[in-house]
DNA sequence: ACAACTTTCTATAAA
DNA sequence: AGAAAGTTGT
């Protein structure tokens, strides 16, 4: 449909991007500069323009989701053969290999991926089993230095051999075992799927040949984060025609602590003899003011490579750093900001997203918003496939697909309760062990004779026969049917509807919409399988889980929010020990990735971002009085509005005797000394006035108007969210949010009854904003910003 | 063996 | 504060 003119999208960088086809090219470049979409045409032109078959191209992406909105794009841009694309996660791809090819390297097909909670239980396993004292070494820790190990391609012996300490020796120990029992349980874990794959390619010439045939030209995106592992996988398939691309921008390298690494990215030149480097420095995004912004956080890092962006986009609205008193405050203001510019601006849910540190973060933000009735999705964290219920599902599956997994039969034995308890699976353990069967066997072995009671014999046996018919007859059976099957022949149903209770009922509910998933899993894959289903359970991302991102306000962590783009974006908990995390504090380098988050998170605005930071917090169920993020004081102040909330009883005394407030609000906070807050929200408010006097200055409410970037095309990874045209706005609403404009802190105002004042803040959690207003006369009084008789004085 | 009660631990980030 | 783990009583 666009005939020759497929590559007008583009500019002249990201042109010359699409149209290298062959031989290494390496796409280097800032947030929102286009690498994406450059991308993404890229794969379009080397199908229509340049007749390579889609079969021939691999795409990774960080998610599925990327994947499959970008194979969707190729689709309206090139038509149904995008579909034979190869597009998905490194761990997705990976599974597809080995499901195809795995039997040559000792892996069968129907093999389970185990995920975290899996993998520390067979680690508790093998250390009970090798005698480890798990007080010092806890099952998490070796899980994590397993995990870090294979990411580095070592296996049990390298790591042996790679040891620097006791804790690696025990480590060692544990590695082995575990990987002989992911063995015995015809088990992968994430990791696995790379480090297999890459064994795979490795050790047999002829798969390794045959992948090259097909998978000729190799396309990478977010290079930055990958691993050695994914590293050696692209090497491997991409040696034969070196046809490969990689796109990423080393200041958005947030994923170190998983093992990737920068330094790949950095080094590709060097790696693939001539690499035709593109660098892009358009942002097509954000505004000027937000890319001032990250570019003065992100250039405080060395070891960087210096990349300016600029931007037709035009100045924007100075961004915002709010400060709360509470953690509650905060989540109060951030609903209350979306919920009256929505009413007021023409804003829709879909354009903000709120973002955080950590996924614990979301509990206040969540109440908040459903306090005021915002629509919101939040992405990752305790969702609706790690519920209990959901996981006891999938451990029924997992067994009834691949009989030899223990750790989900060991989940799901007593669910409900059949009177199998701890007691009887250690026999049934010891029994697996001794006559040399898989744990499964041996509740047959168990049922016919053994020194278990008659009771739990029977248990057992009406057990087994109850998965040893399922797994017979899920064969002939859909998807769907057999998570029916599973639900209804388990008794696990009926148990939750006859215990009564409120939660049981929801969970109930919950299980309904797996059953629910697994339909629309049937109507969208190609060739639906229970293993397909189950893989899909296991590799889908946090952010392919969400659902409905189109329609509410989206809650999420940085790292999910890489990618991504919003017109507006909230950045909350702006505080040392959080944003930078404490755990991240005590290191240079971990510290200069907490910056690189930083910079990926206001680099997700299009138009406007709000920074919030608490002066104290509930961490454990105590209060801690917090201290702005070091990452704030790095902010422009010219590019940059403060805010804080004179409701607080404590503020206005600052008017008054200040060292009084700063010492209470220092016994508030905990102890801590936070002068340096007052001090900053001092020049802030002094600056924001200076500011104010001049009139070009542009106001500090968004107005959703005049500086607001021209809608994104049907929108980059988040389908719906595109902006809102400023046209669809009524007369009414353009003079009702004009008055509201000019009301910062420190602007002087004049008042019909009042007389002279100052404002002192703004609030803005209520559906209209109000000003906290220090009358000369009058004292301090709180009015509704937009009240008639309120004016401001010039 | 299991429900109800008490104590301890927890919250980086993720495929 | 809330979840997980541990403990007690039936
Ligand atoms: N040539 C162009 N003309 C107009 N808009 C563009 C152009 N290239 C990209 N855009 C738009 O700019 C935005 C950012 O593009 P894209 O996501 O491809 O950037 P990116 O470099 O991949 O960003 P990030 O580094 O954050 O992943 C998108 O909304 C995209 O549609």
């Amino acid at each position: 449909m666009i005939g020759l003119s497929l590559l007008d999208d583009l500019n002249d960088r990201q042109r010359e991007a699409a149209e290298t086809i062959d031989g290494p090219v390496l796409i280097f470049a800032g947030a929102g500069s286009g690498k994406t979409r450059a991308l993404t045409y890229r794969i379009a032109h080397m199908v229509r323009e340049k007749g390579i078959a889609p079969e021939h191209i691999l795409a990774v992406t960080f998610t599925n989701k990327a994947a499959n909105e970008m194979k969707e794009r190729i689709t309206r841009l090139i038509g149904d053969d995008a579909r034979r694309l190869w597009a998905g996660t490194f761990h997705s791809i990976c599974s597809r290999l080995l499901r195809r090819y795995g039997e040559e390297i000792g892996i069968a097909p129907n093999f389970v991926i185990y995920d975290e909670a899996d993998q520390t239980a067979l680690i508790k396993q093998a250390v009970s089993i090798a005698d480890i004292d798990s007080q010092a070494y806890t099952p998490t820790r070796i899980r994590w230095a397993i995990s870090s190990g294979k990411n580095e391609l070592l296996d049990p012996q390298d790591y042996a051999r790679a040891r620097k300490g006791p804790f690696d020796e025990i480590v060692a120990r544990v590695y082995s075992r575990y990987q002989q029992a992911l063995r015995e349980n015809n088990a992968l874990d994430f990791d696995d799927l790379l480090v297999k794959a890459v064994e795979l390619l490795r050790s047999r010439p002829k798969v390794l040949a045959a992948l090259q045939e097909r998978l000729r030209y190799v396309l990478v995106d977010e290079y930055q984060d990958i691993n050695y592992a994914q590293y050696e996988l692209v090497k491997l398939l991409s040696a034969r025609e070196r046809n490969i691309c990689v796109v990423g921008d080393d200041d958005q390298s947030i994923y170190g602590w998983r093992g990737a690494n920068v330094g790949l990215i950095l080094s590709f030149q060097a790696d693939n003899p001539n690499t035709r480097v593109i660098k892009l420095e358009q942002n097509y995004r954000s505004t000027q003011k937000i890319l001032d912004c990250a570019h003065a956080v992100i250039r405080v890092n060395e070891d960087r490579a210096e990349k300016r962006l600029w931007t037709e986009n035009g100045a924007g609205d100075n961004l915002v750093v709010y400060e709360a008193v509470n953690e509650e405050e905060e989540a109060a203001y951030v609903a209350g900001v979306v919920a009256r510019q929505v009413r007021n601006s023409g804003t829709r849910y879909a354009d903000y997203a709120v973002l955080y540190r950590a996924n614990a973060m979301s509990r206040n933000l969540e109440s908040a918003m459903r306090e005021k009735g915002i629509p919101y999705e939040v992405v990752g964290g305790m969702s609706f496939y790690d519920r209990g219920e959901i996981k006891d599902l999938a451990a029924y599956l997992k067994l009834i697909y691949n009989l030899d997994d223990s750790i989900s039969l060991r989940r799901i034995i007593n669910k409900p309760a059949r009177n199998i308890g701890e007691g009887t699976v250690s026999r049934l353990t010891q029994l697996a062990h001794s006559e040399g069967v898989t744990l499964f066997e041996a509740c047959r072995l168990a049922g016919e004779e053994s020194d278990l009671r008659k009771a739990q014999k029977e248990a057992v046996l009406h057990f087994y026969s109850m998965i040893r018919r399922l797994h017979e007859d899920a064969a002939a059976m859909s998807v769907s049917g057999i998570v029916k099957a599973v639900l209804e022949r388990s008794g696990y149903t009926d148990a939750l509807q006859a215990s009564g209770k409120a939660d049981d009922a929801d969970r109930v509910d919950t299980l309904g919409e797996l059953v629910t998933d697994a339909v629309k899993y049937e109507q969208s894959a190609d060739e639906p399988s229970l293993g397909g289903f189950l893989e899909r359970l296991a590799l889908l991302s946090d952010l392919d889980k969400a659902e409905d991102l189109g329609s509410s306000v989206s809650l999420m962590t940085v790292h999910a929010s890489k990618g991504l783009e919003f017109p507006i974006v909230f950045i909350v908990g702006m505080e040392e020990g959080i944003f930078p995390h404490e755990r991240s504090m005590g290191d240079q380098f971990e510290l200069a990735e907490e910056r690189r988050l930083f910079y990926v998170a206001l680099t997700r605005a299009q138009r406007m971002v709000y920074m919030s930071h608490a002066r104290g917090r509930t961490i454990y169920g105590s209060p801690h009085g917090m201290i702005p993020s070091r990452f704030l004081k790095d902010l422009p102040p010219e590019s940059i509005d403060c805010k804080f909330d004179a409701d607080s009883p404590l503020m206005p005394r600052m008017f008054g005797d200040e060292e009084a407030a700063v010492r209470e609000r220092t016994v508030l906070a905990g102890g801590i000394d936070i002068t340096d807050v007052l001090r900053r929200a001092r020049e802030n408010s002094a600056a924001a006035a200076a500011q104010r006097q001049e009139p070009q200055t542009p106001p500090a409410q968004p107005s959703g108007g005049e500086t607001v970037p021209e809608p994104t095309e049907a929108g980059k990874r988040k389908p719906a969210g595109a902006t809102r045209k400023k046209a669809a706005r009524s007369p009414a609403k353009q003079k009702k949010a004009a008055s509201v404009q000019p009301l910062g802190t420190g602007t002087k105002v004049v008042h019909e009854d009042f007389g002279e004042g100052i404002v002192v803040s703004v609030d803005e959690k209520g559906d209209e904003p109000a000003v906290t207003v220090a009358f000369v006369a009058k004292g301090i009084k709180k009015i509704l910003a937009n009240h008639p008789k309120l004016k401001v004085r010039r």
